[in-house]
DNA sequence: TCTGGGGTCCTAGGACCC
DNA sequence: TCTGGGGTCCTAGGACCC
């Protein structure tokens, strides 16, 4: 039995959290650069913009002037997050953080009577505690609890923000209803190559014989079918994940063509990969990092590359890092184009491994990770780019455009890393 | 004018080996 | 002129998720 708990439009009503003035509003959270909506709260949903929608394009779907566009802060709503999960964390068994706002947990069979007060009382205490709104979803495997979740959510009258599907005619049911779009591991290209096939909802799906899922699809969508049909298929790892990548990467406020700011960028991002590195207590073995233009600009020429270098002794120390992602910059960086997009990601990342030293070993690791302990800890205390590499003092061209920043918010300064020395 | 960032898993095909 | 077959490993790319 599983439960999925999830945090209602988290974005948004994280920004409600610090600014009750949202409340009741058209509110859309925006990506990076203000360029995509990622979340947007239930007024803004039934106005009909979409997830995804570029900024510039919302005015397709409704008046702009009556939507509240805001900047992502992702620093506080990871702390919103933790906050949340913590309490959640104190009720139930096996919790396994799936996303910043979703989390599923386990629940023993003979608990299920008893559990819906628990649970009706858990989703109230958090909006008291955290003031997010959550609900709460239990079904025999992840895939129908997210259905179930889906249901409390959408009924949060009738369900006290908790919905059980559990009874197998009641799933029957609920999988009619089910457009096939909206199971969950079934995309857009997906879903488009069933419904060819007539299969319109989940109940057309789960009738599907599994020879033809596994031959003519795949063997996960084959898995999808099975958790449908009540069978558990472990599509989340259940021990807490290791991160087998870590990516950090950055479109560009604007396009750039200077080989020194594109640099400095790639340090910084570098800065950032092997912080978390060392945040999770890992190495990686290689890094590689990426460069591209503007594919919406057809005026440019276009180019895209990546490189990919090995580390002589796996590591993560910010300057054994930045360097090596500054080797693999300088192979594929190529004059005379336009840049817009970079990043820098770590592979072959092995947990808890201590450094090993090698004959060959040019640097004093002992040394090193003190220093790199030192300098966590000045940026923890003093904002996050307090102390770093010399390259990424030039000049910050790259950095992406946040003009919306939500300014009524008294959280703006500290949750934006804009403290005051 | 303006189009995110960070992940996972699977598969097909090439390189290489015996 | 004939030009195997089976295995492994790696990589690129595609699909999905939030």
């Amino acid at each position: 039995m599983y439960g999925l708990v999830d945090c209602n439009n988290f974005f948004v009503s994280c920004e409600r959290v610090f600014d009750p003035q949202l409340n009741g509003k058209k509110v859309v959270v925006l990506s990076n650069n203000d360029g995509c909506v990622i979340a947007r709260s239930n007024e803004a949903k039934a106005a009909g913009i979409p997830m995804g929608c570029p900024a510039f394009k919302i005015k397709e779907h409704t008046d702009p002037n009556q939507v509240i566009q805001l900047s992502a802060r992702h620093i506080m709503y990871h702390d919103l997050s933790n906050r949340v999960f913590n309490i959640v964390g104190k009720e139930v068994v096996n919790l396994q953080e799936y996303s910043v706002d979703e989390a599923f947990f386990t629940l023993r069979h003979k608990d299920v009577k008893t559990n819906h007060q628990t649970m009706a009382g858990l989703v109230k205490k958090i909006n008291q505690y955290v003031g997010i709104p959550v609900s709460i979803g239990f079904a025999p495997t992840r895939t129908l609890a997210k259905i179930a979740n889906h249901i409390a959510k959408k009924d949060r009258r009738i369900t006290d923000g908790v919905y059980w599907l559990i009874r197998p005619e009641a799933i029957d049911i609920i999988l009619r209803r089910t457009p096939i779009e909206d199971v969950w591991g079934i995309g857009r290209r997906i879903a488009a190559s069933l419904k060819n096939k007539r299969i319109m909802t989940a109940a057309d799906f789960v009738k599907m014989p599994a020879s033809i899922v596994r031959s003519q699809f795949s063997v996960t969508l084959l898995r999808t079918q099975l958790e449908l049909m009540g069978h558990d298929c472990q599509i989340v790892n259940p021990v807490t994940i290791a991160h087998k990548t870590i990516m950090t990467s950055r479109t560009f406020g604007k396009v750039l063509t200077s080989r020194d700011e594109i640099a400095d960028a790639i340090v910084s991002f570098a800065e950032k990969t092997a912080r978390q590195l060392r945040d999770e207590s890992s190495v990686a073995g290689s890094i590689m990092v990426f460069v591209r233009g503007d594919r919406f600009r057809e005026d440019l020429p276009f180019y895209s590359n990546s490189c990919q270098l090995r580390l002589e002794i796996p590591s993560n120390d910010t300057m054994t890092i930045a360097q090596q992602a500054l080797k693999a910059f300088n192979i594929i960086w190529r004059d005379g184009f336009s840049y817009r997009k970079a990043g820098v990601m770590a592979l072959d990342i092995e947990k808890g491994k201590a450094i090993q030293l090698s004959l060959f070993d040019p640097y004093d690791h002992g040394k090193l990770r003190r220093l790199m302990t030192s300098i966590d800890s000045i940026n923890n205390s003093y904002g996050s780019r307090s102390v770093k590499l010399a390259p990424s003092l030039i000049r910050g061209e790259w950095k992406p455009n946040q003009n919306h920043f939500n300014s009524a918010s008294q959280t703006l300064h500290f949750y934006t890393g804009m403290l005051n020395p």
